[in-house]
DNA sequence: TGGGAGTGCTTTTTT
DNA sequence: AGCACTCCCA
């Protein structure tokens, strides 16, 4: 046991040694946060004030979860399976399945993702005849999720106008359609588990008297019915331990509510609040950094990082001319690190949008630079993988009209609009599944219906066979090998089938062996279900080139919970980080101003940040002014690559690299000419300095001589036309 | 039924 | 600009 706690600073010591009541533990980035959580855990349990099979710890994502239990066992000599480990959605699946005739869910209920919600939503609206340019899907998929999640029903939705009426009668619609289909989204997981935690008042006794210890990872990042559903399980006297950090809420966009920090203390009367404050990560220079941005945040619980080690190199920034400068002078960075022996995958490129990765992609490649890219698609999220899954669910539940729709007709077997149509119409009238129908129009041209119905049973009598051989079966009888085998580009999508197979068999030896929770009934294909489950929860890596040492690509909200020797943070400009959207709304510059906290602590050794003047967005030229972050961080942590625009009091030209091509049209107050003008021209891409309204930049220009006139983006100020001979503008 | 042209959108994302 | 999605035609 002393082992255990070896090496803990006092602060960590405290946390993970306090008495089984309810606790907020405000950890820092780079504090030892999951340390603290799973020492805490292994020490309840080795001190014998905790039984393995009373501890439940929620995280938020299945890495998370995962490294949890793979330190636990590290640190304990009994087994983990008697514990409650995983996502909260992962949490409830398993709640509901132990009880899902409690819960009035067919035990073989599906899990529909996010794409699987959006073409249900879909067939609603077709089958409700909606106009879907009114009610677009996505919106009232953001709709219905949004309610659920703050633990509304319909029912309890009060409309506030006609088209939130529409909406919530959509709403109640859609929950209608799933519950006949079996079918249960994300939002529907955490809900379904609450209501029936709260209703059912044996079961709920049940595991709150089981539940002795609550532990919740990523505190900060709970929605409000996540904290109700926590409250609730802790309801019998359970101690919660929770653990976040209100600076790195990046979340709220999705319905996270850093408020429920405060709640928590406030509602548990919480005494124990526990900072950790010691950095275990950065150097000085970037942690300082760090703190000074984030004190420009006026909603903060309040903690500041300090470490022990020194305060290591000056910060790197870098003024590009344009995004393609500034990816080149990444590549160039990049290559000396190489050669200076930092490893590539050591090594990250952090932006704030999706969009930026593409320059840089393009200039990476070019330099024959190995890089990977995290976000994009998911093993699982595959066409090829989620159309066998489609058979495989229908296989588990003929009646889930998602799987039904997506490979009725694929590969195309004859099966047009109008047959679905007229299925569709024959299944509503009969309040029965689109596969149910069938028979009904098995006369009237249904025939190759009557024949894909057939394909399915056939599949159902080959449910015996283990799991593995059941997919191979699948993917061979659904006609998928053959369509994939005949398609061009299909050699890498039969590959992944494979790797499909191959899942099975993984899922069976790591998977298979647990067994459940007692509730479980040795009925049909639990293990097919619970493949399925675990596909849609968890989604598998990112595509990316694993194995070599390639540099890591990501946006900063993937960059969380991750660190590297040296971080890139690229396209730091007003408008894109913070993002103008974010600036708009009320809450949005702060949390901004936390994606950046965030993305500056991933910084080990050395952090570089750099802007561009010009840069194409959207298909037209930008020109943006430095972001404000950059003025935040105090101007000793930083150390200039390129001359610094208006420090010596007259202009420089923006720094190109030599043999750019991009000609800059120069305009001067005056009819004189000056091609090499320094000191009063003008050209757009400048930044410039107005008396009224502060610091520009010039985007466009027209005229000439002392009709010239230039437009001026000034930021908050907006933009301005300014006539030279008039308007007092200095270059900054 | 599949492809080609036309249209519109574009912050961040896990489950 | 680039991509996803729709629509219409052969």
């Amino acid at each position: 046991m002393s082992d255990l706690l070896r090496g803990l600073n006092p602060e960590q010591l405290a946390a993970v040694t306090l008495p089984p009541r309810h606790a907020l533990i405000l950890a820092g980035a780079g504090s030892g946060k999951t340390r603290v959580l799973t020492t805490r855990i292994a020490w309840l349990i080795s001190t014998g004030q905790a039984a393995p099979p009373s501890v439940l710890a929620v995280t938020f994502t299945n890495k998370a979860a995962k490294e949890m239990l793979t330190r636990l066992s590290s640190m304990l000599p009994i087994n983990t399976r008697g514990m409650w480990i995983g996502t909260f959605h992962g949490l409830c699946n398993r709640l509901l399945r132990a009880h899902h005739r409690d819960a009035a869910l067919p035990q073989l209920f599906q899990i529909l993702d996010s794409a699987d919600q959006l073409s249900a939503v879909k067939r609603l609206l077709k089958s409700e005849n909606v106009d879907d340019e009114k009610f677009p899907p996505r919106e009232l998929c953001h709709f219905i999720n949004g309610q659920k999640e703050a633990g509304r029903r319909a029912n309890a939705v009060e409309a506030w106008d006609g088209y939130t009426e529409k909406r919530v009668d959509l709403y109640a619609k859609y929950d209608a359609q799933c519950q006949k289909e079996g079918v249960v989204d994300f939002a529907e997981l955490l809900l379904r588990s609450f209501e029936l935690l709260s209703r059912n008042e044996p079961l709920r006794r049940h595991y709150q008297e089981r539940f002795r210890h609550i532990l919740v990872d990523e505190f900060q990042d709970t929605n409000v019915l996540q904290y109700r559903w926590l409250k609730l399980l802790t309801g019998g006297g359970a101690a919660m331990f929770a653990v976040g950090d209100d600076d790195q809420s990046i979340y709220a966009f999705r319905g996270a509510d850093v408020g429920n920090m405060r709640d928590f203390e406030r509602e548990f009367s919480v005494r124990n609040v526990i900072r950790l404050e010691q950095n275990y990560r950065s150097h000085g220079n970037i942690l300082d950094a760090a703190n000074a941005i984030i004190k420009h945040n006026a909603k903060r619980l309040g903690k500041n990082l300090w470490t022990e080690a020194g305060s290591g190199e000056p910060i790197r920034v870098f003024e590009a001319w344009s995004d393609l400068d500034e990816a080149r002078w990444i590549v160039e960075e990049v290559k000396a690190l190489s050669r200076d022996g930092h490893a590539r995958a050591e090594i990250a490129l952090l932006y704030r949008s999706n969009a930026q990765s593409r320059v840089l992609e393009h200039a990476l490649f070019a330099a024959g630079l190995p890089y990977r890219v995290y976000g994009g698609l998911r093993f699982f999220e595959r066409q090829e993988i989620k159309h066998a899954l489609a058979y495989l669910r229908l296989i588990a539940n003929a009646d889930d009209d998602t799987a039904f729709a997506r490979v009725v007709n694929f590969p195309t077997r004859g099966i047009g609009a109008r047959s679905l149509e007229l299925l569709q119409d024959a299944a509503r009238a009969a309040g029965v599944s689109l596969f149910a129908a069938i028979p009904q129009v098995a006369g009237k041209g249904g025939a190759s219906l009557a024949k894909f119905a057939e394909l399915i049973e056939k599949m159902r009598e080959a449910a015996q066979l283990p799991l593995p051989e059941l997919i191979e079966h699948v993917v061979e009888l659904s006609g998928l090998r053959a369509h994939y085998q005949t398609e061009k580009e299909g050699q890498d999508r039969l590959a992944n089938l494979d790797e499909l197979v191959n899942a099975g068999v993984n899922f069976i030896a790591e998977e298979g062996a647990v067994g459940d929770e007692g509730e479980q009934t040795g009925e049909l294909r639990a293990d097919l279900a619970s493949f399925l489950a675990h596909a849609a929860l968890e989604a598998g890596e990112h595509q990316a080139g694993e194995g070599d040492d390639a540099l890591q690509l990501m946006t900063v909200h993937s960059a969380k919970g991750l660190e590297f020797n040296v971080v890139f943070i690229s396209g730091l400009e007003e408008g894109l980080f913070p993002h103008e959207n974010a600036t708009r709304e009320a809450d949005g510059l702060e949390e901004e101003r936390r994606l950046m906290y965030v993305a500056v602590t991933r910084a080990r050794q050395r952090l570089y940040l750099s802007h561009a003047q010009t840069r194409m967005l959207h298909g037209q030229t930008r020109y943006n002014l430095p972001s404000r972050f950059l003025d935040e961080i105090p101007a000793g942590l930083l150390k200039w690559l390129t001359p610094k625009a208006g420090k010596t009091g007259f202009a420089v030209s923006p720094a190109r690299p030599a043999g750019s091509t991009l000609g800059v049209p120069t305009f001067s107050p005056t009819s004189r000419t000056a091609p090499a003008d320094r000191g009063g021209g003008f050209h757009i891409g400048q930044n410039v300095e107005h008396t009224k309204f502060g610091a520009g930049v010039i985007v466009n220009a027209e005229g000439s001589g002392s009709d010239a006139r230039v437009q001026v983006n000034f930021g908050a100020a907006g933009m301005k036309w300014l006539a030279l001979s008039v308007a007092k503008l200095t270059p900054a």
